[in-house]
DNA sequence: CTACAATCTCCAGCGACTAGAGGTTCAAGC
DNA sequence: GCTTGAACCTCTAGTCGCTGGAGATTGTAG
């Protein structure tokens, strides 16, 4: 049996984030020992590796939960699964494209940019001046 | 003398984000009539126009705080906005590297998937398992 | 048996808003 | 002048995913 401690260096989340997601239900209610510390096994290790590593990608904590009931029922079809998958990519390609118009903004100002005086500083005029940008959308 | 809604429309800032970046100092203290109500003039109009434009390009409120300072004061060197932009840019590269190496993975996982049960569902085995991933890093 | 690291619970804070409750004011139409 | 109702006011709480602190208790090594 593992205490936090080691179930936190084990699977490199903090414990402070194990007893949250404790609370938030995403991890179960750890069984305690009499002076009422958590003690965890192997299968919550693996489900908070599981956890960590969808976070690290990325997902939600709500997408997480229904992966994680997901894989409790291996026999179901897992076309859920995929479609979460899916729609978590679409949305960080989205977001890869929005930063790539606001680098392109923000390269474009610094550029011109002639290291003199606030007063003639693009970066503060273009800040202040949408339209003196290059793309209406970013 | 605009109303708050009339200030909103112009610059496109909801109403109740226009009080809040008052609350936290981003906005002076307007005005008010003797009804309490809010009251702005064009200097107001422009420097939430330049709040917003910045917040579009994903400046931090704190380095928004510093680009109006700097603003205000047109003959000082425009080295330290330059380097606001700079540094802002480079977090916005680091991001953009992040989700495509992300997206790298997502994309993986989702392109092994057959389409079964979820037992032999790759993104729940990807998941469940870091080292299956293509890179250590994301 | 003592020391002290680790754990416990509970609460507050982060950033940048957003939403709602419950009350007041302004402006237009009659 | 009066009524209506949209717009405004303040205040509080919620969002997301943690993170940190206070103050008390427990576990373990020497």
């Amino acid at each position: 049996m593992l205490s936090i401690g080691e179930l936190s260096r084990r699977t490199g989340v903090k414990v402070p984030t194990i007893r949250y997601y404790e609370q938030i239900g995403l991890m179960p209610l750890a069984p305690r020992t009499e002076g009422k510390q958590r003690r965890y096994g192997v299968d919550e290790a693996s489900r908070l590796n599981f956890i960590r590593h969808a976070r690290e990608l990325g997902f939600e904590v709500e997408a997480i939960r229904e992966l994680l009931q997901l894989s409790e029922k291996p026999d179901q079809s897992c076309a859920e699964a995929d479609a979460i998958a899916r729609r978590h990519m679409a949305e960080v390609e989205r977001r890869i494209d929005q930063l790539t118009a606001l680098r392109a903004e923000l390269q474009h100002m610094v550029e011109e940019c002639s290291h003199g005086r606030v007063g003639e500083c693009r970066v503060i005029q273009v800040l202040a001046d949408h339209s003196q940008c290059e793309h209406e959308r970013h």
